[in-house]
DNA sequence: CCCATTTCTTGCCATATGCTAAGCGCAAGC
DNA sequence: GCTTGCGCTTAGCATATGGCAAGAAATGGG
């Protein structure tokens, strides 16, 4: 396997949280590289998340299933996110949801216990760590946001703007649930969409 | 004014993050008493989050104005919860919502530069910093799922079952844009719910 | 290359929710 | 006591979305 290159990583630690490049590198000297195959799966349901991965490339879903069985996307994750299930990572609690790859994916990922290492010999790394999570938090809070304020229709319109990726790999029922509508109507919004 | 009893807020950092009394009582040694009155602004637009409180008795809302200048609830926040905008706390950025008392509030509070100073002194604190902030998201995560999944009807029923507070003491329409409906809607919903 | 499956679209009708406006009850202030 | 504003409900109609089903189009596996 050709040596993955460590500096799409690198760049976005910096990015979060300023500092040199000796530091940076240092920060995730522990970060491994991994291959994601399309449709396998980065983590099940009941499983405790024991890997941080960063995405270099390739498109990644989470997903739950509802009371009545429906696969209800959660979220997409592509280039420089982090698709784990932070509430099993940190609590150290059984996952509720699936990620799964939708393309082939490579990942630099750092285990549960090499984290929790970092965290105590680097406070560069906990207050990356820190920053991180709060961004997760903003994110999630601005699509809380969308789905209180916005119509459907917005908020398709916002995806493929913010997201190019999902619409062209990603199924459009996923991508519906994704939304909180179903493919139906996804499938209508889109026609008229077309239209303007 | 009364000495207010800390007891509450050392039970909660033994409940996110169980630990001795002695120590919970450090933990928590920089917190200082507040008390907020009705319609009263905890946090407003614009100003940078200075302060994390937890709220010992009372009901909070945040809200923020959105494009058609609508009021919209983003969240209440009863006892044992923190209202404030993460965001603007930790990043240190101007807020984008307000943060309001719903009735007469009091709080234990800690500043932006005391949680940090706690945060570099005791590992426990950064650990109980970490897993509150891993909760809230859990519960903003929650929240995302309930949007997708589920009815208003259902949302609202969830809410009366969850927070009994909420329900009598905050206006219909402050709970109707919480659940991302119009408040004609919510009364319509109401109506019908009391029949089963 | 063929078959089976999945994906996407479309039509029909039902339901949920929004928009506007009217009306009622209640509490605050003059 | 009266007015005013607010909170809540209700009605009529418009729009958005769902459920179901059929069929077309694309995809994948042998």
């Amino acid at each position: 396997m050709a040596q993955m290159n460590k500096d799409s990583l690198i760049q976005f630690v910096q990015h979060v949280l300023p500092m040199s490049g000796g530091k940076a590198e240092q920060l995730v000297e522990k970060f491994e590289p991994r291959k994601i195959g399309r449709n396998e799966y980065l983590l099940k349901e009941g499983v405790v998340c024991n890997e941080s991965h960063f995405i270099v490339e390739g498109l990644m879903r989470s997903f739950i299933y509802d009371l009545e069985g429906r696969d209800v996307t959660t979220a997409f994750y592509s280039r420089a996110m982090f698709p784990s299930d932070l509430l099993s990572f940190f609590k150290r609690v059984p996952s509720k949801e699936y990620i799964q790859a939708i393309t082939d994916c490579e990942t630099w990922y750092i285990s549960y216990k090499d984290m929790q290492a970092s965290f105590h010999e680097m406070p560069e790394f906990r207050e990356f760590g820190r920053l991180n999570i709060i961004n997760q938090y903003g994110i999630l809070k601005q699509r809380m946001l969308s789905m209180l304020q916005e119509t459907a229709e917005q908020r398709y319109s916002a995806l493929i703007d913010s997201n190019q990726e999902v619409l062209q790999n990603a199924p459009l029922k996923h991508i519906a649930s994704y939304l909180g509508i179903t493919d139906t109507s996804l499938s209508r919004i889109r026609k008229d969409f077309i239209k303007k």
